[in-house]
DNA sequence: CTGCCAGTTCAAGTGAACTTGAGGTCAAGG
DNA sequence: CCTTGACCTCAAGTTCACTTGAACTGGCAG
């Protein structure tokens, strides 16, 4: 339970500063007192972090995840919702997987347009179809220039 | 190939006028002529939307489809990207998957706090790890009322 | 001919999740 | 003591993918 400054925990957490600021705002997370305008944080911030991106990871809003461990500090942890998410996810994976498949097959077709593929067509069909949760980019560690 | 106007392609494809319009404007998709003030689309705009679900629906942003199919009309789909991009997904699908379990496992876990089980633990270890792609929320028909 | 109404344009708004900028403060080091 | 630089606040900006609103147009039914 030692107390860290916001530095310390977006060196530890990997998570930017300005993220963290905004983060308490909304109510995620808390800072347990200041040194001088400094925030300090106790070290359990990092757990509460790492909950946050699994909350983010799993396809949670962020006012979704403050809302589960809202109002007296500790996570409680709707188990429905959980399973519920997992179902989500499932289905995603399943949407997923039919993509990557049609990708891979696409990748490599000899038909001289895709259009002329059956099984791209096949895949084009499943895409106008079920219309699937948005990946969109994969951000990995966006660590840019300091 | 009969023209068929902006209102019976949105009930044909799902996809909404307003979109229709927008995704003309981003030249992803073209009007092949005019009726009075009214959008003629040629019928293969389907197909063209149903390749823009499948980008979508693959992470592509509408700005990376629109590069796809750029200069000249057709699709000229680079394989090497679309091969870059099943691999993606296959990581993304990968990542999911524990995700998936471990909120499975949290859904059922006994332990009194989240925070005391191990697999939970090592979920979040996952999940502060790779910062994984967001899929954020599904959208399905996402059709409000009129 | 008259209106209706679905279409049109253009600008601005939305929401999520942050980031950036301007201007200010303060603990610590020289 | 005084400068420095990391941190502070608050407002505004950014990106993405659209949606909405206001004001307008024109084909077609009556």
């Amino acid at each position: 339970m030692r107390d860290i400054d916001i530095a310390e925990v977006a060196a530890l957490s990997g998570v930017r500063a300005s993220t963290l600021r905004f983060y308490e705002e909304k109510g995620l997370i808390a800072s347990h007192g200041r040194r001088g305008l400094r925030r300090l944080f106790d070290s359990a911030v990092l757990d509460r972090l790492a909950l946050i991106a699994l909350g983010r990871a799993s396809g949670f809003s962020l006012d979704e995840i403050a809302r589960m461990f809202a109002p007296d500090g500790r996570p409680r942890i709707d188990r429905k919702m959980l399973s519920a998410k997992a179902d989500e996810l499932d289905r995603t994976i399943r949407r997923l997987n039919s993509m990557r498949d049609g990708l891979r097959h696409a990748a490599v077709c000899p038909a001289p347009s895709h259009m002329e593929c059956p099984t791209f067509r096949r895949l084009l069909r499943v895409a106008a179809a079920g219309k699937i949760s948005e990946p969109r980019k994969a951000k990995k560690a966006q660590r840019k220039r300091s």
